[in-house]
DNA sequence: GTGGTGAGTTGTGTTTTCCAACTTACTGCT
DNA sequence: AGCAGTAAGTTGGAAAACACAACTCACCAC
């Protein structure tokens, strides 16, 4: 019989579930920035509002943003990070690190001055052993190995 | 005169841009595990063949995937990572610990064995200190750090 | 000569997304 | 008092992206 083809079950998709479609993630860098009210991440990101809208209720739904009303009458807030939300900040970096290598080499938009006194430069390493870990050299486990 | 809204200049928006659409990142996790063909990504992704298609066109177009000929009448092809493409995959090993760690608390899907003999606990740091680095804990200098 | 594999392409809907305009309730200025 | 501006959305219609099944074409194994 011909078995089902069910996708590999997957942390990496199920992350991007969550925050992987258009916007989501600037989002979390506007916060991440400091931006806290709607038309600022508006202005900042250029999402349409009535997207940005769904947007902030999804990640706030799935616990990664909070919202705090910062007045009645009429009703505003202000729009922080969890710390579910400040942990996802380490895909940003990451993400923000091979822009600057490999779409801007020679004038990175932005830095970020870490309390070492460089700049910032992420890198990724096994926390166990301290040496750089990437996907793909080593050997997958677990029940989303063999998707099969 | 109101400044025009033009959105912050960001490496994080531009690499989004390249590999933020749904199903690209999940084509890269694929070639990582090894996988090099078009079926088999169907299969193990979920991706809708004609959006499959054009994702590892555009993947290939920007130098993230590279396409090889193993077989003439038909043309047959397997996909692999460039190094641009390899390099992303620190981007994946940092969501996979994300979702781990908030979506799977108990049992992680899949686990990548590292050299050290543990399984790797993917963390980002600072390569000039050494220390944990993470996105916001600073402050942003450069072109894209005042948008407006 | 029948069935299966592999890498797509095509056609047809459905769903999202985008954009501009509108709304509501203030606040500040003059 | 009257007007402009701010803030956080909501609404409606057009455009683009996506999903799904079916089809193709050339081979290969049985």
């Amino acid at each position: 019989m011909p078995k089902d083809p069910v996708p590999r079950e997957c942390s990496i998709a199920d992350t991007l579930d969550l925050v992987g479609e258009r916007w989501s993630l600037l989002v979390v860098r506007e916060l991440s920035y400091g931006v806290r009210r709607f038309d600022q991440i508006v202005r900042n990101t250029g999402a349409p509002r009535d997207i940005l809208t769904s947007r902030l209720r999804k990640l706030e739904a799935h616990g990664i943003i909070r919202r705090e009303r910062y007045n009645d009458h009429p009703a505003r807030y202000e729009y922080h990070l969890t710390p579910a939300g400040v942990e996802l900040c380490d895909v940003l970096l990451v993400l923000m690190r091979w822009g600057d290598r490999h779409l801007h080499p020679d004038d990175p938009p932005v830095y970020w001055q870490h309390s070492c006194g460089h700049t910032i430069s992420p890198m990724v390493i096994c926390r166990h052993c301290g040496n750089e870990a990437r996907l793909g050299a080593h050997s997958p486990t677990g029940r989303g190995a063999q998707p099969s």
